[in-house]
DNA sequence: TCCGATTCCATTGACGCCCATGTTTTCCCA
DNA sequence: TGGGAAAACATGGGCGTCAATGGAATCGGA
């Protein structure tokens, strides 16, 4: 399966569009539906982003998700009660909804933050804040904390 | 899986391209992807780079809970968010992107230092610092390291 | 008919592709 | 073993294509 990575930070225009970068729509070309699912995130202010296969894998439960620990499954529930789609026009545009803008705090930049299966929607300057936040936790734990992960089933 | 072994110096010319080392290239060809994942280190100013095989492995580790503490799991979402596909052009270049170099410094001239399974890129000068550096600390150390069990695969 | 949503068209700038060149390494043969 | 040919690689520059973006035009529902 494709990833979702990287960042990139695109406008909004006056209509309330913006475009999906070109390696997301590539990574969620393999699907049906030509678009993207979005849900307002339980965890911090932004969207939470991904294509309609991992809903279907959601609904079948057939995998784990980082996001939830197993008590927090009715959760999922929420997830398809707030998640639209979102289809892309010829263009690649998106138009985001209102109140998922106001969750996140969007008015007229976005930023497509890359999370591997999934991704995120933030506000660009808010993103910066975060990560600069995890970044500077991260070379705090330096010493306590394995550099590069272990790969499991090293090959 | 091939390795990434020893270090070379190229340069960048006004275009922002630099080529990589053609025998990271032999060691990246399996995969589809025809090109390098690059991301800002934590813990140092330099460019840690692998393959596209090397993120999906993070994306599977970075789904099961056991593999990963909220510390590392946190790391993998920034590793993700922070990484770039960078495809190679038919001449094998690839271009560095602007905060990437920042993060290293680099100006003129990249250093690609093979480190087993991923490899890192610095300014060549910071590299010879550091590797000076930690070649000094481990002359210091030898009596200790010849205290050490001899390795049978040793030389 | 009016308003919103969607589609179409145009612009611009970045990026990828093509061709060319010099240098180094490898290979072949005397 | 030494020299020359040939391939591979790093490097430089011109050009076409595509992605992001803005705005006009068209469609559809109220």
């Amino acid at each position: 399966m494709a990833l979702f990575l990287s960042t990139f930070v695109n406008r909004i225009d006056k209509k309330g569009r913006t475009s999906v970068p070109a390696t997301f729509r590539s990574a969620l070309a393999s699907g049906v539906f030509q678009g993207i699912v979005a849900y307002r995130s339980f965890t911090g202010p932004c969207i939470e982003g991904c294509g309609m296969d991992f809903m279907e894998r959601l609904s079948d439960g057939a995998q784990n998700f980082d996001a939830f620990s197993p008590e927090q499954d009715s959760l999922a529930s929420l997830i398809f009660a707030d998640a639209r789609q979102l289809a892309w026009d010829p263009e690649g545009r998106i138009s985001l909804p209102e109140d998922i803008l106001a969750h996140a705090g969007i008015t007229d930049a976005v930023a497509f933050v890359g999370k591997g299966q999934t991704f995120q929607i933030w506000e660009p300057e808010a993103y910066k804040a975060v990560e600069a936040d995890i970044r500077a936790r991260a070379l705090a734990q330096r010493p306590t904390l394995a550099l590069r992960p272990k790969i499991p089933a090293g090959g």
